[in-house]
RNA sequence: GUCCCCGUCGUCUAGCCAGGCCUAGGACACCGGCCUUUCACGCCGGCGACGCGGGUUCGAAUCCCGCCGGGGACGCCA
């Protein structure tokens, strides 16, 4: 049998982590199984549905590596790939189910319904549609339509039946039918079929092997179960994914924080390191090895090794799987990703060399974590009119042979001959210390601070290979008419 | 309330199905040391968990029962 998966979002305007994670491990098993990864849009409740949230939906997954074999946009066998154009379809098989004799009309308002469930549950009973339309006659029927009452489609769940199926991650599931709500509605008034009921249709009418989803799903699959032998489709296999936890270990949401994928490209996460921690929320590679590519990935991705227990989304790892990325990410990749981030701190870092650059953003990326970091390190290369912090400022001027350290050192500087590099430096700052008895802290401090401004850095001999005499030459100068002004 | 799912270090987890190899392993975080005349990196080390109670067994994180705790679902949302 052929492996086929879908990813089925509704277009919300944006993508949750909880989503990004289905997808991939949609994705994940696909390609492991050497299947397809289909992309269907659900968007049968029309008021929510634009078609800039679609384009939220391709671009999360775009940026994450994930590639559909099958969707709205590239098309495909079993299209249309977006619920809203399938309407003709959905209708044919409500049509079959009518035949059946499985459904009637239920003409209770939702208030009605509501006031209904609300009593129950003050009651302290499950809340239940409790058939009250089931055996309505013509004649009733006529007398609420009439009304001007619009009825909706319920399906009739058969009572007494247990229901059982294999979650592939869950293990055994039952659940007896009387435990299901009633009888549910499956085509609204307004004549459009309900969730329940569509995404039976497609998954079958697709050859949807695996249903892989969020354990938020469980309680709806037994009901489409019940629909999918009404229709006289095959049940595909379902495996339920363990829920995404805050830190408070209840449902993600917004008010966590971070919770859509675009803000963690917008912070500066690379696709690589997202997608690999992800990978690693509720699942784990048999041989333990925690950095792994797209293709490491799907090589080592098995389903029935994802954990049944939910995961709480903590961002540490995420943190450290970034640096990692970050490391060994080609330099002009990652160069070019940095751009927007230093020019959004006010750098211009098109005033420079772009070989120079890849140099610079070579040394600083040892030190950030995500791409937005990366202005606090680059600005010591890429803006001279730097200001001495207080902090600096204070050290400085505890010793007054501190200042004479980099006075001397500015001297020295401009008289040597040609352009500075890693060893001339360091043989310079070795002569000013012997010449003025200064070591260690009081030596190198200095000449960071006439330098930078700062107080710690990257390494000061990189620094100023990288710099040049005569921008190193400029900083001092700089730096010492604000000392002067002070003083 | 009812049903369903889940419970191993702070977090992600390995081990559980096929009980002894578990004085419970790894990763991240944290703490300490080394390195670096700063910071970071790197290296070394430390802290730290089987929710509780019964039972089965020579032996239980692993099997059984109960309790407790957490989560989810109960929509003309998906």
């Amino acid at each position: 049998m052929s492996v086929r998966v879908r990813f089925a979002p509704s277009p919300t305007g944006f993508m949750h982590v909880g989503n990004a994670r289905t997808a991939l491990f949609n994705y994940l098993f696909a390609k492991h199984n050497r299947g397809k990864f289909i992309l269907r849009i659900e968007d049968t409740d029309l008021e929510r549905h634009s078609e800039e949230a679609v384009k939220v939906i391709y671009e999360a997954l775009k940026w994450m590596g994930i590639k559909w074999d099958e969707g709205p946009d590239v098309g495909g066998n079993y299209g249309p790939y977006r619920q809203s154009e399938r309407r003709e379809i959905y209708k044919e098989h409500i049509e079959k189910l009518k035949e059946k004799g499985l459904v009637y009309e239920c003409f209770c308002t939702t208030e009605e319904l509501e006031k209904m469930r609300k009593e129950q549950l003050e009651r302290g009973e499950p809340p239940r549609y409790t058939g009250k339309c089931r055996n309505l006659t013509e004649e009733e029927k006529e007398k609420l339509r009439k009304e001007g009452r619009k009825p909706v489609l319920r399906f009739k769940v058969p009572k007494d039946r247990i229901i059982k199926f294999k979650d592939l991650v869950k293990g055994e599931i039952e659940i007896s039918s009387n435990q299901l709500g009633g009888d549910f509605v499956i085509v609204r008034s307004n004549g459009m079929p309900v969730y329940n009921f569509v995404v039976v249709v497609d998954d079958a009418l697709m050859e949807i092997s695996h249903v892989i989803r969020g354990e938020d799903h469980i309680s709806n699959t037994p009901k489409q179960i019940l629909l999918y032998e009404a229709l006289g489709f095959k049940v595909p296999q379902f495996a339920h994914l363990p829920m995404i936890l805050g830190s408070d270990r209840s449902k993600l949401s917004k008010r966590h924080g971070a919770t859509s994928v675009k803000e963690f490209k917008e912070k500066g996460y690379l696709p690589e390191a997202f997608v690999n921690f992800l990978a690693l929320l509720g699942w784990y590679p048999k041989d333990g090895k925690e950095v792994l590519s797209m293709e490491e990935l799907i090589e080592r991705f098995e389903i029935k090794d994802v954990n049944s227990a939910p995961a709480v989304f903590d961002t540490t790892k995420l943190n450290w799987l970034n640096q990692v990325y970050i490391r060994q990410y080609p330099l002009n990749k990652l160069t070019e990703l940095t751009i927007p981030y230093l020019k959004k701190a006010g750098l211009n870092p098109e005033n420079f060399p772009r070989e120079w650059l890849e140099k610079v953003i070579g040394v600083v990326r040892e030190y950030f974590t995500t791409l937005s970091d990366a202005p606090k390190y680059a600005e010591l290369f890429l803006r001279d009119d730097i200001e001495i912090e207080p902090e600096a400022l204070k050290f400085l001027q505890e010793e007054p042979k501190r200042v004479e350290v980099i006075k001397l050192f500015y001297e020295k500087l401009k008289g040597l001959n040609g352009e500075i590099e890693q060893e001339s430096f360091k043989a310079l700052v070795k002569e000013v210390g012997k010449e003025l008895k200064a070591k260690g802290k009081n030596l190198f401090m200095p000449i960071r601070i006439g330098i930078t401004g700062k107080t710690s850095g990257v390494e000061l001999p990189i620094l100023a290979e990288l710099l040049g005499k005569e921008r190193l030459i400029k900083r001092l100068e700089r730096s010492l008419s604000q000392l002067k002004e002070i003083a």
